[in-house]
This record gives structure tokens, sequence and C-alpha cells, in this order.
DNA sequence: TCAACAATAATAGTATTACTATCATTAAAG
DNA sequence: CTTTAATGATAGTAATACTATTATTGTTGA
């Protein structure tokens, strides 16, 4: 299987990590040591010593450890967009298009082959647990201008022209999707840690179909 | 007309700030600084400076500044709650008090005299910003425990309520209440910094009154 | 009226964090 | 085989998030 390369943008990063071999260490170890301690408790200083590595050589990679947060939730919703494509690729019905889109954006993950350096899963737990901080800054108007979003913002676009198609007339598309993948991920936050604010029960991988059952038909009778 | 008191959890504050004229300072000037500055520019150090007391007398109110915060919040639902029982008391029809429950969550807010000490209209723009960060955290599990969020839990469970009595065979009136309570603060968010994300407009107050038609009509027909 | 008690102020100090700077070393490319 | 780019080693700084100690003030109630 070919090795694929998701474009990032450019200001994401001081030095692309995924050219070189401590790059790649940086991306795989912060996932994982971001997953396991949240990010307040990771630092640049606890990740140098894990890659025996140093703090500055990763300073070369990213500006600060915001920015890298920023690059793995970046990644993660560029490669939910790349399967999306792929798999809706050919599919003529929009109300199947939407149906794919929203089960590609709610199930649990599975580590992807093609992606050896990252770990889909936990990083699926960092977009469920952290990728609100992203944006929720002082500074995100700059960021955005950056275009740090970008990701983020391409995703929401591509599932509301679905919703568009299915009904020209409905005026919220992009409301009603960005609603849609925040409430994707803060729904199994909800079940996990205050499941009174939820039905959706933790147990297994419960929450996650549950969770698009619940968001396929709240998009479908919205829109009519 | 006659001041009132939110009862608060015990467990957000170690001296309660409503008892004191330093405690209602802190909540005072916090809501102001937090407001102006992003929580994470804040600081108990600053905030000593400008209430004219220091750093060790705050601390002997709240345990530290993410505990403050949630105080914060807290306070916040605790009141909007209070409104719409106050202003549903009576409402018979389970419908019109849904969409005074929706209008009361989404509207944008001006100061309530009966609370001096808050700025409701400053503390409805950290809910905006930073509320989302109250349970973003490690310790959710132990905060939630100490009763933290039982501000939102209520709230959240109060309109579902309305919701089943106007569906009873609607399954997830919680997992939908609490995706509409999100996306009464994230959408007037996007719409300020990440526009792309919503068809809201953010000039004026407008984005308040598109988003309360757009939710009322998103759990209406999705409830069916 | 005074004692004692609670709240606050004043001050100092610590460990950690989030960087920045400098210079030495290694590895790869021309 | 030398130049240069990347990394390592080391040091240092300002700010943060606290904790601790002692002094001062203001209130209460005996």
């Amino acid at each position: 299987m070919a090795l694929l390369r998701l474009e990032m943008n450019d200001n994401l990063y001081l030095r692309d990590p995924q050219d070189t071999e401590l790059g790649r260490k940086i991306i795989t170890q912060s996932i994982c040591m971001i997953e396991e301690m949240g990010l307040e408790q990771f630092t640049f200083k606890k990740l140098s010593v894990e890659i025996e590595s140093t703090e500055a050589s990763i300073y070369r990679y990213f500006e600060n450890k915001h920015r890298l947060l920023v690059y793995l939730i970046a990644w993660y919703w560029n490669w939910l967009e790349y399967k999306i494509e792929y798999e809706t690729n050919n599919v003529v019905d929009p109300q199947e298009r939407l149906a794919i889109a929203v089960r590609l954006v709610g199930e649990k993950k599975v580590a992807d082959p093609m992606f050896p350096s990252v770990d889909e899963v936990a990083l699926q737990r960092i977009v469920i647990n952290e990728s609100d901080k992203t944006y929720h800054t002082k500074q995100v108007d700059e960021d955005n201008k950056e275009g740090l979003f970008r990701g983020f913002k391409s995703l929401c676009k591509r599932i509301a022209v679905i919703v568009l198609e299915i009904n020209p007339d409905y005026l919220y598309a992009h409301t009603l999707i960005s609603t849609m993948l925040e409430a994707s991920h803060q729904q199994v936050f909800f079940a996990e840690h205050l499941p009174s604010l939820t039905e959706h029960k933790a147990a297994d991988g419960r929450v996650h179909s549950e969770n698009i059952v619940f968001l396929l038909e709240m998009i479908r009778k919205t829109i009519g």
C-alpha cells in the first residue's frame, strides 16, 4: 500500500514534521502523550524526554504546544474529509452521501495503515477532549487568518453542500452541520463524563453508533 | 426591588464570595477582566492589583482560577434556569414553554438589576468564549462528583422534560437539548470568529435572534 | 472597654512552565 | 572533503500558580 501524505497548511508548523524522522516522532509521541495526560499536563519538556531529544529541537518544528495541537486536529479533519471524499465518490444519491458522511464523522476510528506515524484512535480521543481548545483563544482571529482552521471549515462546507443538494431552500446548512460536527465529539464526551446530559451510553462503542443515528435523524428531520 | 442570591453549590468556593465586600469585588472584577483578556491571560495576581487586594486573599475564596471560572459559569446557568422557571410558570402549553426556554437561552442578555455585582452581559460573553473549558480537563470526573456542573445539568434536564411532554416517544431528549445548549453559544462564537461555519451574521445582535429561530426549528422538527 | 477572633494585607519564597539564546556536534549533500 | 543544515547540550529568563508566615485591622460579644 502506497503511503500518502495529507497536504497541510504551511502555517501550521515551522518545519514540516512529515519530512523527518524527528518530526514524525514528535507527532507520534505527542498524540500518545496528549491523549494520556491531557493538553494541560503535556509539555515540550516531557515530550523531549520521551523522544530522547531536546525542547529546543521541538521548538524548531512547532512554535508552541498550542500550534502542535492545532496541527494534530487539523490533520484529523483533513484525514476525515479525505475519507468522506473517497467513500462518497460515485455515490449519486445525496441522501446516501449524507449518511456516509455522518457515519464517517461519528464512527469510532480504527488505525489507518496509510498513515503509520499517526494513531488515529488516540487522535480521535484528542479531538473529543481537546479540539475546542484550538479556537477558544484570544488569537483566534489571527490564527484563522493564517488558515489554521481550514480543515474544519472545509469539512463543514463539504457536508453543507450535500445538505443543500437535498434541500436547496434550507437556510441554515452550515449552521446545522457545524452544530452536528461539534455534537459528534461533544456527545461522546458527555456520555463518558457527564452522562446525565445525554441518552447515549458510553459502554463499548455504543456512543458512536447511537450518536450517528441521532445526528443523521436530526439533520434529515431538520432540513425536511 | 429585593435583592436575591442564587443558591450555589458549596464546593464551588472556599469562602462564599456573596458574603463579603471583597468576595463581591472578586466576582465583579474577575468577570470584567476575563471577558476583556480571556481566561489564559487572566491571573489572580492581576486581579489582586485591580481590586487592591492580594493574591493570598483571593485564594481564600477560590482554590484556583479554574474553580473561579466554574463558579461564574455555574452562576450563569443557575441564573438562566431561574429565569426560565420564572417565565414559564403558569404557561400550560409545552410548545410555548419550549419557545420561551429557547429564547431565554439564546437571547442577548441585558444587565439584571436583581444582581448588581454581576455584569450579565460580560458574563454571557465569557460563557460564549470560555464555558467549554470548565469541563474539558483531566479532573472532570472529580469535579462532577463534587457537583460543580449541577447548574448546567439541571438546566438541560428542565428543557428535556418539556421536550418529553411534547413527544414522550422521542428517544434523545437530553442529547438534543445538550446539543442545542452548546450550539447556543458555539454559533455566536462562530459568527464572530469563524463565519464560514454558520449562516448567522455577527452584526448587531443578529446572531442571537437568528440562532433562536434556528435552534427552535431544529428541536421542533427533530422531535416531530 | 477590652480581649480575642476573624479577615485581610504585606511580604517572601518555590517549583514549574514556556520559552530564548548560544555554541558544539553530527550527518548529508554538493 | 568541505560546507551547511539539523540536532544536541546547556543555560538562562520572566511569568505563573501557588504556599507560608507574620503583621494589621476591624468586629463582636463578655
